[in-house]
DNA sequence: ATAGGGTTAG
């Protein structure tokens, strides 16, 4: 037999070690017994409900047991019952507002309530996101209670209401109310995620002058938000420097650490301690994941993540997006496809960070309906899922189709950033939309107050000497409010290649010269000027030029999917095991394209910088190899996707013209600036690239 | 009961 005691006990026992049901179960058994639950009973089991608890039934039926047992007057047990009804509302089935309501009648019939009816009623407004609710409970409240304070700050600074947490804070030192680590930390990472730099020092600088004898836990959690800080306002330097001298670092320190080199772009840094760590979370492998995506070291990244599983962690949206990331630079199509699969089996997939990364890398694996699928099926979209599509679909050469997404965009009150216009200027430069791409240059000042900056005006530049129109380019550039640096002048090299204008072309060239010595672009685009004029001892020039600077051309370089392998193929390769077969292979086809009408562009043969030996014959281009050696291994009727680091041959342009209607297929080329579709002899870039 | 470390778009 047992009695109320033990039965509180064992209820205890369970709550104690996060078994809400069972402790719930023995609850249950002990009323059937006739038993009488005493405050006791209704504390440990109002703790295990916090556990489980996802329905508003559950809290009314157990306030209503407490209720009827007249327990309502020991402190301990409203105080649990409110953070239970807090719990429910912040469950995402229920309407949080009426189990607010509840707990606040619940917290004003307390005839004395203590530091913990008042810190829990707060933290159940911020968590159910009426911050006007919490702030009028604060300012209603007598006592001096730190804890309340940190957590509406902390409320503030989550709903990005920044400059209320500052105010907050300040007003929190005028009423001489203590603060500690919590508010500290909480205080310099709203400065470090809004970019309040300043502020963010004036807080280092007032903690430094008034901390009397600071705990170890304070040193550390303060240190962690400083090291994040002074990241974030570029000073790497003094953010090691902190990290340096801490005492004790945990987790948290080395995650700061990591992620501040990662999001500087200095990931050998980052790999370092990346490396040097004990310890890791799943937010060490997202963070290093999404870095070598972003700065272009996909395999590695595909490496991590593996390993990330490997060792136990089940990675997140944002480290799954990474992985996407990474496919979308590698062109792993089919590998893309399968993390959009489990995520689709892991129910992730409707994260707004996993359907960006999505679309985008569907769009830059060459598959535009699929990113457009992703975007129509997303549940939430933002601006990043606008500009991604747009700039999907700009990539591809639909020029008219973009800007209908952008003024749709407009329609629907989303209000356009400045990757926004750069993706609209861009999409206006691949369809040679000179007319629209004036129009939106303009109007992103004079509608929506965004200055363009260089990068804007070298898209600018870049639209126009596209179309022709070199003096409006170079009046641009005159007109432009800084100094034009080396983007400005690449466009309108490129430009002037085009369009064969010496004069502008040579002084874009040796600005170039001035600011990137070292850059091959340059060389290239100027050796090609020269060519397309037919001055030959001036393209011999350049090159002695670039020799005698030492300057190295970056060698053309393809690679294809085959089979969930990627195959890369160099400029003349003999490394590829098979290359032999492809060279044969390659020869073949000519000969019918010949047939067909195709002559070989021998011009480029004899003055192309990308082959080392003018003899070298032009099927010896890394993009030709990849695209027979598709042809070749791919089941009859596959797309041919190819990738390539540089931009297209001119006459590697012409000849899968030739090749697709030879063999009947499609073939996509991705190059360093734009997509390539050609089908039945055509390409989708309309020779305007 | 409150905090400190993150992501996707060009």
């Amino acid at each position: 037999m047992r009695d109320s005691v033990s039965y509180n006990a064992m209820i205890a026992g369970y709550s104690h070690n996060r078994d809400g049901n069972a402790a719930i179960q023995v609850f249950r058994d002990m009323r059937q017994g006739g038993f009488r639950p005493d405050e006791f009973t209704f504390t440990s089991v109002l703790s295990a409900l916090a556990l489980v608890v996802d329905d508003e039934k559950q809290c009314q039926q157990i306030h209503c047991a407490i209720v009827k047992s007249g327990t309502l007057l020991a402190n301990a047990v409203p105080n649990a019952l409110i953070s239970v009804y807090v719990k429910c509302a912040s469950s995402p089935l229920v309407s949080s507002s009426s189990l607010v309501a509840a707990a606040r009648k619940v917290f004003d019939e307390m005839p004395k309530k203590d530091e913990l009816s008042w810190t829990t009623m707060i933290t159940g407004y911020v968590r159910s996101e009426d911050l006007d609710g919490a702030r009028q409970l604060l300012d209603g409240m007598d006592e001096k209670l730190e804890v309340a304070w940190n957590a509406m700050i902390s409320g503030y600074v989550h709903h990005g209401f920044c400059h209320e947490a500052l105010k907050l804070f300040k007003e929190m030192h005028l009423m001489g109310i203590r603060q500690d680590e919590f508010t500290y930390t909480s205080v310099i990472s709203a400065c470090a995620n809004n970019d309040l730099f300043q502020h963010g020092k004036q807080v280092h600088a007032y903690i430094l002058r008034s901390e009397t004898k600071p705990t170890e836990d304070f040193s550390l959690s303060v240190n962690n938000a400083l090291v994040t800080l002074y990241f974030r306002c570029g000073k790497l330097d003094e953010a090691r420097y902190i990290f340096n001298n801490m005492s004790v670092r945990d987790l948290v320190s080395w995650n700061a650490i990591l992620s501040g080199y990662v999001s500087a772009g200095r990931i050998q840094e980052a790999k370092f301690f990346f490396e040097e760590m004990q310890e890791r979370s799943g937010l060490t492998w997202t963070v290093i994941i999404s870095g070598l995506a972003q700065y272009g070291f996909g395999e590695e990244a595909m490496k991590l993540f593996n390993q990330m599983r490997l060792d136990g962690f089940k990675p997140c949206d944002y480290a799954f997006a990474g992985a996407i990331t990474s496919c979308a630079a590698l062109g792993a199509l089919e590998h893309g496809r399968q993390l959009h699969a489990q995520l689709i089996c892991l129910g992730h997939d409707s994260s707004l960070s996993v359907g960006n990364s999505l679309i985008t890398m569907y769009a830059r694996c060459g598959v535009v309906d699929d990113a457009d699928c992703v975007f129509l099926t997303m549940p939430y979209i933002d601006s990043v899922s606008w500009n991604a599509m747009m700039a999907a679909l700009a990539q591809h050469g639909y020029g008219v189709q973009a800007l209908r997404l952008f003024e749709r965009m407009l329609e629907e009150d989303i209000l356009p950033d400045r990757i926004t216009f750069l993706t609209v200027l861009s999409a206006c430069s691949h369809a040679g939309l000179v007319k629209e791409g004036r129009h939106y240059f303009h109007s992103m000042h004079d509608s929506y107050g965004i200055t363009p900056g260089e990068d804007h005006y070298a898209r600018m530049i870049d639209l126009l000497c596209r179309s022709g129109e070199l003096t409006e380019a170079n009046d641009l550039i005159k007109s432009m409010p800084f100094e034009p640096g080396a983007p400005i002048w690449e466009a309108l090299l490129a430009g002037c290649r085009t369009h064969r204008n010496m004069d502008l072309g040579i002084q874009a060239a040796e600005r170039l010269f001035e600011l990137v010595p070292q850059h091959d672009g340059t060389y290239v685009l100027l050796s090609n000027l020269y060519a397309a004029l037919g001055r030959w001892d001036d393209v011999a020039k350049v090159r002695n030029l670039m020799r005698e600077r030492g300057v190295k051309k970056e060698p053309g370089c393809s690679w294809i999917d085959v089979e969930n392998m990627v195959h890369v193929f160099l400029v003349g390769d003999t490394v590829h095991p098979e290359v032999h077969k492809v060279y044969k292979y390659l020869e073949q086809l000519v000969l019918e394209m010949k047939k067909l009408g195709y002559v070989p562009d021998t011009k480029f043969a004899l003055h192309d910088m990308e082959s080392e030996h003018k003899e070298t014959s032009l099927s010896t281009h890394s993009e030709k190899l990849a695209v027979a050696f598709g042809i070749m291994k791919l089941p009859p009727g596959a797309t041919i996707r190819v990738f390539k680091n540089l931009r297209i041959c001119g006459d590697c342009h012409n000849a899968f013209k030739f090749m697709s209607r030879l063999v009947g297929r499609e073939i996509v080329v991705r190059d360093a600036k734009r997509f390539h579709h050609f089908r039945n002899g055509e390409c989708s870039c309309g020779n305007y690239w």
